[in-house]
DNA sequence: CTTGGAGTTGGAAACGTTTCCATATACGCT
DNA sequence: AGCGTATATGGAAACGTTTCCAACTCCAAG
């Protein structure tokens, strides 16, 4: 019952050494003649001794550990991003505490306060809004924070280093594709506007549309909140309202979920009737009949690269973003052409 | 630069108490006069005090930190499961810490050598395989460990809890389903038979089979490693070798889409041609063409349940576990049908 | 034989908490 | 007035490490 757990002084008795002594064999430094290291290491295995990370991390100001802060792990852009920033840890013999925010900013500031609690060494999120007062908070108290994925105000407002997708290349690039099939009455499912990647991708889309003599068309526009429900609704007014569309250009993979739903519901063949993209390349996009062509974001490597970009010198990275006025790393996305997309059935 | 971050004392030192005063305060217990608890409130608040959990844990001999050990975030299973230890966790103050075994035993082991070198509350794990000498380990260091889907033998082994899917049931169910349907030449495609998982399911395809009066036909059966590549080699192979095959039951969501993904390589219809259902319900499966039908498992569930097994008395919990001879929590499954199984074409 | 350095070693302080224990104060009784 | 009790408070020990510093041993050089 009271099995008190062994500690490093059990062991210098065991050894007949002093504790500084089995510190300096069990963490290599320092200078041990070879017969002692022996006696301690025999010590500490018959004992079977666990250090224990919580003395060393109050000693040593460092816990080795990471805070990792997402809207949700379900969702697999944040599985693979959780993937990256796992893959990169462990590879820095680091470990992730992680949380998801749903979205809920002050769910989120709880987290922080939770993770500034465990003196983590630092925190990558992606946030609700990067603007939002805990990041400046959690950076006043000397907390590096990497931001990942729309973020960009945010980091420009804390100081702290950014990496996202490029998405206005990559809406671009599915504008292009679908205005290149010939279509021209293209719609888009966009996000809440109030939510920066909402912002821009609906911007992009525009904006691409512009640039390539399309005259952009409100109508086409929709936006829907984050839930699926929302989402499904989104794509059924737009499909209902105006029939005369030949595409659609879905903001997220949940958006491009409803616009397949509900063009199925609609008895609308694909690519055929009207051809489906979407931003954000998924395991079912290729399952999908006819498969869906999509936008792939690198979520993996934006975990990778984030979380290389806390543990580095953090410091250091902090600093450089906030002189390079928070330039962030942008990784580049890629259109992945499948089967959904063709060209338009009635032109003009 | 050298800002020596505030502790209990700067606050006792403003405040003009002593340490132990503050420290009543902050955490509610004891008695304090109003004036007293007035003036460190505004102390802390004052100086933006943050308490520091590695003190506390270090001094309470606990820290509040459960670890979670999963093959793949990734996988949707896998993902809805660490969602619900996330919301388990989060509604009882306890923060998860998490880590991917990549299904290497190896992995597996060093991570839980991390995790009982950080003193976390307990781990919850759906282990490769539960047998493994680590967990022994585990135990025998006083760490409470709870096991998540197939575990059983492991469970046993070990006197740990384990909450498991009723996947012989889930298995019946679709087979029954298929029989009903009229099908005979039932193929199935299985994990590798090295895990109680991919055994367990198998067995109770060729099991149902008999009680349905259907003999099985062992060519029928086909096993896979758990790659992507070689469930499709598995599929390929199946189909293949037996077109006379109707209906194809898959025992997992990656051999379901290796199914769908082959079934239309080889330009069968589905359901017309073949039907397919599978084990593990995810996203995917409704926005099929069509809809798979698939039968469910509460993977959110599984590890909200999981996680109140290990917090809730986690020595309560591993004494009953053990006197009940390792009795696992078994959760129902539910065959949720869609549109991806009909009648088979030829009958006979 | 003395001196000095290199190589080993152990004691003790520090990290930031919580809590036991002792003390101090106030107050209501007898 | 004296006493007992309840309430408030602070000092100090403990939790398990790391590391500074001092001390000790050994041996070679002077």
């Amino acid at each position: 019952m009271t099995a008190r757990s062994i500690t490093i002084k059990d062991v210098a008795a065991a050894a007949g050494v002093g504790v500084a002594t089995v510190s300096r064999v069990l963490s290599g430094s320092g200078s041990v003649s070879p017969r002692t290291r022996e006696r301690v290491l025999a010590a500490a295995r018959e004992l079977d001794y666990r250090p224990s990370a919580l003395g060393r991390s109050l000693k040593l100001q460092r816990t080795g550990a990471i805070g990792l802060l997402v809207p949700d792990v379900t969702d697999p852009f944040c599985a693979e991003l959780v993937a990256g920033v796992l893959e990169c840890a462990g590879s820095l013999a680091e470990h992730v505490i992680i949380d998801a925010s749903r979205d809920d900013p002050a769910r989120e500031a709880e987290i922080v306060d939770r993770l500034v609690e465990q003196r983590v060494d630092g925190i990558i999120a992606l946030p609700t809004r990067g603007d939002a007062p805990h990041w400046a908070t959690a950076r006043r108290v000397g907390l590096s924070v990497a931001f990942v994925d729309h973020a960009t105000r945010g980091a420009d407002a804390v100081g702290a280093p950014a990496v996202l997708a490029d998405d206005r290349a990559g809406v671009r690039s599915a504008v292009e594709y679908l205005v290149g099939l010939g279509h021209r009455r293209i719609g888009f499912l966009g996000g809440p506007a109030a939510t920066p990647t909402g912002r821009l991708r609906a911007d992009a889309f525009t904006e691409t549309l512009r640039d390539l003599a399309v005259t952009p068309d409100s109508g086409l526009l929709v936006r829907a909140r984050s839930s699926r429900d929302s989402a499904y609704a989104a794509a059924a007014s737009l499909f209902q309202r105006r029939s005369d569309l030949t595409a659609v250009l879905a903001g997220s993979h949940l958006l491009g979920e409803a616009a397949v739903l509900v063009a199925r519901e609609f008895d609308l063949r694909v690519p055929a009737d009207v051809s489906i993209a979407m931003i954000g390349d998924v395991a079912w996009a290729e399952l999908c009949d006819p498969p869906l062509t999509a936008v792939a974001r690198p979520a993996r490597d934006m975990g990778y690269r984030a979380c290389e970009l806390l543990l580095r010198d953090p410091n250091r990275a902090g600093d450089r973003a906030r002189r390079e006025g928070g330039r962030p790393v942008v990784l580049p996305t890629e259109l992945i052409v499948r089967g959904s997309c063709g060209p338009p059935a009635r032109t003009r």
